[in-house]
Parts: C-alpha cells; sequence; structure tokens
DNA sequence: AGTATGACGTTTT
DNA sequence: AAAAACGCCATAC
C-alpha cells in the first residue's frame, strides 16, 4: 500500500487554488506510468479520507468526471478556489497547475515538450 | 494465479 | 478537433 498512502499525501498537499494533473501525481509518487492508478484512488478514497479531489484533472487540463456525474461540482469548487475553467471544463495549467517545491517545474517541462515537437 | 477495475495518456486515424 | 486504438499498472477478489 505504499504506492497508495504517497499518492494520498501527495493529493492532500496541493494548495487550494491549484491543480494537480494525475499523471503528475503518478510521477511524484514514484510511477510515471501509473496515472490511472491515480483515478481509481480517487474513486474508491475520496470520500473515506477527505480528499481534495477536486483539485486533480487530467493531462490536457480538462475535468475528466462526465457531466452529470460530478462535472459540474467539480467545476464549482474549484471556481471557488480561483481555479477557473471553461464551458468545456478546461484550466489553464499554465497558471494554475502546482509546481510542488525541489521538483522540476511542470511549466517548465512544457515548453521543453514543445520545442521538441517543433522540429 | 488470473481477471476486473479505473475520474489516464500518447499516438494514430 | 475528436475519437479510436493502444499501452499502462496497483489493487481487490
Amino acid at each position: 500500500m505504499e504506492f497508495e498512502d504517497k499518492v494520498k499525501g501527495l493529493i492532500r498537499s496541493i494548495p487550494r487554488g491549484r491543480v494537480a494533473t494525475y499523471a503528475q501525481i503518478a510521477s511524484l509518487a514514484g510511477n510515471y506510468r501509473a496515472a490511472r492508478q491515480i483515478s481509481r484512488v480517487l474513486h474508491t478514497s475520496s470520500d473515506k479520507d477527505r480528499l481534495p479531489w477536486h483539485r486533480v484533472i487530467n493531462s490536457r487540463g480538462g475535468i475528466s468526471l462526465p457531466r452529470g456525474r460530478g462535472f459540474e461540482e467539480q467545476k464549482r469548487l474549484l471556481k471557488r478556489e480561483g481555479v477557473c475553467s471553461d464551458r468545456r471544463g478546461r484550466v489553464d495549467l499554465a497558471r494554475f497547475q502546482w509546481e510542488p517545491p525541489g521538483s522540476p517545474s511542470p511549466a517548465a517541462r512544457r515548453f521543453l515538450r514543445r520545442l521538441i515537437s517543433e522540429t
């Protein structure tokens, strides 16, 4: 249960007014390929363990919950913290993504990735 | 030891 | 832009 505990701790450490992606949490927890685990953990434990589940979104900056099954509430909870999303549930990651202290900044990584895809 | 789950991510149509 | 096709993997049972 080591991985899962790390995941929960990480999710709890996302500050108000910021978001993290599933892949980001997985990576910080030690397995960059385990993004799906994050959704599993959220699905099973976010109520029970009172996790700030609404601060976790997908790598495109979007809300993954379907409309009518959580989408609206997540959007509302984020809005309440100052994180705005468009009608389709997209958040500007460059502005709102959490950058944990001491780790390579997601903003920098996005920048480098964009340079690569230019060629 | 399989098999199912799950709010994912990247690449390819 | 959007959807399908893949790949991915810790847990529960």
